[in-house]
DNA sequence: TAATCATTTCGATTTTTACAGAAATTACGA
DNA sequence: TCGTAATTTCTGTAAAAATCGAAATGATTA
């Protein structure tokens, strides 16, 4: 029986799905992950559009958005012709996932673009100092924090971990911090 | 004169305002933030209509957004009866003041679902375990990143701004962890 | 307190996005 | 290689969100 049917269940994939549309998804590849990830079996496409009411083509794209995110996986049922699939379970190696292609996708853009502008104003001398300062740290903010991003990022999970039970704490290895 | 005028402050304010439907914002909010965010002066609604070319409605509606998010604030300009806006230009508490807001109306929800199913669940017999398991970690995951968040959140400025510096070498102070 | 100016709220319109169903393509097996 | 099953792409429609303009509310000062 599908996980759909018991009323927890259920309700953990509609508020995925609602939340999913804040995170910059839409409701059926919310959906569609929620149940993956409920799931303890491979699903087809056709089971999935079943268990949510959903329409075989919407389940096709967001099965595509899922895996381009990386977070849902095709597996091969042997004796099946059907593609099945399954999501991430490990919950942090899920969360880098989405994190890592959210900031390839809205990220990267604007580092990109902020920089074009910079070298622009560079060149431009009638713009006032205070625009050309304002864009620059911008620009200079938003690259610091994805550096730092890339570098935590590439930490072994199990430090990444200790990391989080230390919370504020690491505050200690910074000289005169004092909170 | 505006600052729109110039053509790298405009790219900028579009750019802000595209990026900005990605970010869970809608396109004039994003315009109006960046606007204000360039402008050494604080500017009156009608000077941001005019600047964007956006109904004065919908600059009202965006300012009330952007002042949700602590992230413009009204001043007062003696012997002018109208509202003058200004945005902060201290990217760290921008960004800090973006994220708890954010936390506030999408995570917050979600770790409060999570844990009533988690009640229920507890009470529901035949509900398979994996099911069980699975919404389980979910909840506590995200308690978990959200606790650290908080926590790290309320550190001083320089503190982190020095832990940002260094960058993947906090892993030192882990134990055992050599990455 | 009346008149004017500023702001917000509300309803209508436009734009955007999500979604369904049909058509086309691809993969597979007989 | 033909036929069938599976999947994707395309096109139109429906739903949702953003935006506008008008009307209502609120504030200021003459």
């Amino acid at each position: 029986m599908g996980v759909e049917k018991y009323p927890e269940a259920l309700e953990f994939i509609l508020h995925w799905g609602e939340m999913g549309t804040h995170w910059g998804a839409n409701r059926s590849v919310a959906q569609v992950h929620a149940l993956l990830y409920l799931s303890d079996q491979p699903l087809d496409a056709e089971a999935i559009c079943e268990a949510l009411d959903l329409a075989r083509s919407n389940v096709s794209t967001a099965l595509k958005e899922l895996q381009g995110y990386g977070i849902v996986r095709r597996t091969h049922i042997p004796g099946d012709r059907r593609d099945h699939f399954t999501a991430e379970t490990e919950l942090w190696d899920l969360f880098m996932a989405i994190t890592a292609e959210r900031k390839r996708r809205e990220i990267d853009p604007t580092i990109a673009k902020l920089g074009e502008l910079k070298d622009r104003m560079a060149a431009n001398k009638d713009l006032p100092a205070h625009v050309r300062e304002r864009i620059g740290r911008m620009h200079e903010f938003i690259a610091n924090l994805t550096g730092w991003y890339e570098q935590v990022r590439g930490l072994k999970k199990s430090t990444l971990i200790a990391l989080m039970k230390l919370g504020a704490k690491v505050a200690r290895f910074i000289p005169g911090s004092k909170d």
